[in-house]
DNA sequence: AGTCCTGAGGTAAGCGCTTTCCTAGGACCG
DNA sequence: CGGTCCTAGGAAAGCGCTTACCTCAGGACT
């Protein structure tokens, strides 16, 4: 492997000439050596070694990103935001995913922080889980206190750069919206109760059933296509009388939309986060749409402009509801 | 932030020994000293500088991934096989989307090649333009003249390891199928007539056109739902008598799907790749089926093993013909 | 002519770690 | 009891770069 000192003895001058001309510092230099230098660097096929640089440099220069599964739609959809921002202001991006493990998350956050990212974006739900998100937050502080910067999406333990998905008033809205349409026996098929996205979701759909005097019934299951269709299919076959679902992602709502046809049961369904395939599905799927990609985009402006007066900071995305055909009046 | 040297002070022994006890090395260490150490490391909350590890260990561990966008169904199913093998061996990931451009791509070869991974895996549709697979190629000689390895996934410029994916005959097999249902006006929606992919998937149509005496009518657009509706929108509009589409990709089947509704046209379509959408989408689709996961756990398989006599491999792996809804007999 | 810049280049000190080699004390042997 | 081996630990040489600082000419000034 050619190293810098090859180049420069190839070229004949010193190493500090050849690293100055390679990363073209201001420090003025003759242009035969600069040709010289060059030409070394194009016949050697010089890389500069990442490493070293790091090392010598104080500059951090990557950015971490730590979601749960970047082939998950939603994910896909954030990160393609964060990449982005970050490419836009010349950042590596590394991207890591945890598969909702906190312990691997704690890996990671050690790993990025081993690799001097200068910013860590950690997308995704929370923990409710008072131990787990404690020894998260103690990661990040030790992250933090060697100059690393936060932010993240969603609702964490963390105190910090957030930027927030309107997650409760997007579940008041699809509540809303079934209520408005005459569904009184309405059920919510939901992800794991212990995620925090759940939890403020449910909050909306509550809060919706409160103030019209209807009770939703909850059900757990996976945030998967196979979650939503499997626990879809038990809940038509104990309640006969339910004409509604509200799923707590699009994903179950899809499940569910397979189910409902397999049980040949009009329903009204209505799904959560407004994915590409929501429109195509059939019957199209009505949902509720987050600015996924925009999250993504802010949450790393965030992490990579620090607030002059180093305070945290949050900022919220709304929710919207997208009228699409799996949702009619109580006939 | 706390260096090794810090804990090491802290802890009242040498760097070295330090160093030792941290990373478990052979060398016998007093359990005295060993608790010390620990206790060090814990209240300084050190985190080795992995830039300085990777310098003065000559171990290379990361390896890097190249894949045109991660957050497309397509290659996060590639992208999750990958991950699987290159997790299952202790290795970090760093993931480069080159969004289809091979000056990107380039970038990133170098970048990764800087960063010193043991290994790049290239996955995704190669180039026809000469110039731009060679300049690749060029890169990809220099990264393994360090002694970094490459393996391809998909047909590429470049001589190596390569698992490819039997897009030929997935187009035979798509093609076969529609004729053998009667069709003789078909017409074949293709991505960009740049990648290999395209090519190769266009010639195995081609191939059972020609054995059965059919010509099939070739439309090339964007490897996008929208790509694929607006194409199938124009040619619904030219072509009255056209009764069946090959889709070069499910995301173009869906467009077209979308483009029959509007058009109210029954069509037989049928797609490529089947991704997790096709079954949901309405009707059902029929599709070609890749086992992705398991082309990117073969690629990294590769990438991970050299083979003894150092010469390139290729694996192929099959297509097969998914049977749904969206092709029917001509009636 | 002597003093001072100023521009162009080199020297060398790290960056934070690993690891080879060395040292100093015991344990053990004859 | 002197010599031989271990054995636990330390000293220090890098890994490949960047950069602060130094040197040395050659002008431009007094």
């Amino acid at each position: 492997m050619a190293t810098l000192a090859d180049v420069a003895r190839h070229a004949g001058v010193s190493t500090a000439t050849a690293s100055r001309i390679i990363n073209g510092s201001p420090k003025p230099v003759t242009e035969e050596l600069r040709a010289r230098v060059l030409a070394a660097v194009a016949e050697l096929r010089y890389v500069p070694n990442a490493h070293a640089q790091m090392l010598a440099r104080s500059h951090r220069n990557a950015v971490g990103v730590i979601v749960h599964d970047v082939s998950d739609p939603y994910f896909a959809e954030i990160t393609r935001g964060l990449q982005r921002v970050a490419t836009a202001n010349g950042r590596l991006v590394i991207i890591c995913n945890s598969f909702r493990d906190p312990d691997r998350e704690m890996e990671y956050i050690d790993l990025l922080h081993a690799h001097q990212v200068a910013a860590i974006v950690i997308a995704g739900s929370g923990y409710l889980d008072e131990a787990a998100a404690k020894d998260l937050d103690d990661r990040m502080r030790a992250f933090e206190a060697t100059g690393g910067r936060i932010a993240v999406v969603g609702r964490h333990q963390h105190p910090g750069d957030a930027v927030l998905p309107d997650n409760e008033e997007g579940g008041y809205l699809a509540a809303t919206h079934l209520i408005e349409l005459g569904h009184t026996a309405i059920a919510a098929i939901a992800g794991p109760p212990s995620l925090t996205t759940t939890v403020d979701r449910l909050a909306g759909l509550q809060r919706a059933a409160a103030e019209h005097g209807v009770t939703i019934r909850v059900a757990h299951s996976d945030f998967t296509r196979d979650g939503g269709e499997a626990i879809t299919a038990s809940l038509l076959a104990s309640d006969p009388s339910l004409t509604a679902i509200a799923a707590l992602n699009d994903s179950m709502a899809v499940g569910a939309l397979a189910a409902m046809r397999a049980a040949n049961r009009p329903l009204s369904i209505i799904g959560f986060d407004d994915m590409p395939i929501a429109r195509d599905v059939t019957p199209a799927l009505t949902s509720i749409r987050l600015p996924l990609t925009e999250l993504g985009e802010r949450a790393m402006t965030l992490a990579l402009n620090p607030a002059p007066d180093n305070l945290p900071r949050t900022e919220h995305v709304r929710a919207e509801l997208i009228l699409r055909d799996s949702t009619r009046p109580l006939s």
